[in-house]
DNA sequence: ATCCCGAGGG
DNA sequence: CCCTCTGGAT
């Protein structure tokens, strides 16, 4: 007989098939943010604050090929470099982050984006999401798990996490889920987020992991 | 808790 | 009009 796995079942046994099922569904699930390098991952992502990726990627091209470098960036002029990301929102705290942020990277890291959470949580406009992403995509040694406002959402609603705070879900996750999935974890959750388990109406009817999640609506 | 901030969708 | 988008600093 088959102990058919529901969702009442413990995170701890549904985030196993969860990821199965995400993986099969988009196997192409991968970072969204077009980028060469560490340092151009690094400023994407720091643009992607409160912003579609699409949005980050239409402005990216202009700017990587106006500024190749950290140095470039960190002697930019400031409403240069403003009037570039102007449509990324919050772009006067985006600019005044990537310069200062550069201008560490020459000066302490011999303009190279550093590899360590240390490291990179010491940078302006960086926090753990950001150092996350650098960390997973850029140079693949996850230290954690990137909670964006997908993953956020998403943890909530299939009750891998009962926290509000992105530190404590990130945690909350950590512990249930294998290190070799933590950087597809947040990939899966983000696809999945923005194609079905939407913000506003999420489409439960089309969701391939409804029967693992307390929240899904018939 | 509040501020930063534009763009797109409903 | 309102809500949301790969957040972070104060």
């Amino acid at each position: 007989m088959s102990a058919e796995l529901t969702a009442a079942a413990p995170a701890a046994e549904r985030i196993g098939p969860i990821l199965a099922l995400l993986h099969a569904a988009y196997p192409d699930a991968r970072c969204a943010l077009d980028h060469r390098n560490a340092l151009e991952l690094l400023v994407a992502t720091i643009l992607s604050a409160q912003c579609t990726d699409e949005r980050v990627n239409k402005v990216t091209p202009a700017l990587f090929a106006r500024y190749p470098d950290a140095r470039a960036f960190a002697e930019a002029d400031r409403a240069e470099l403003e009037e570039m990301i102007h449509s990324t929102g919050f772009y006067r705290n985006k600019a005044k982050n990537i310069q200062e942020a550069c201008a560490r990277i020459v000066e302490v890291y011999d303009g190279q984006v550093p590899a360590t959470m240390d490291d990179l949580l010491s940078l302006a406009g960086v926090a753990r999401k950001t150092a996350n992403v650098v960390l997973g995509t850029a140079y693949h040694m996850a230290d954690g798990i990137v909670v964006d406002t997908h993953v956020k959402r998403l943890a909530q609603r299939l009750g891998l996490s009962t926290q509000n705070d992105p530190d404590k879900i990130e945690r909350d996750l950590q512990a249930i889920t294998p290190r070799e999935e933590w950087i597809d974890l947040s990939h899966l959750l983000i696809f999945h987020g923005r194609r079905v388990c939407d913000a506003r109406k999420p489409n439960c009817p089309g969701c391939v992991i409804r029967h693992l999640c307390p929240a899904a609506q018939a």
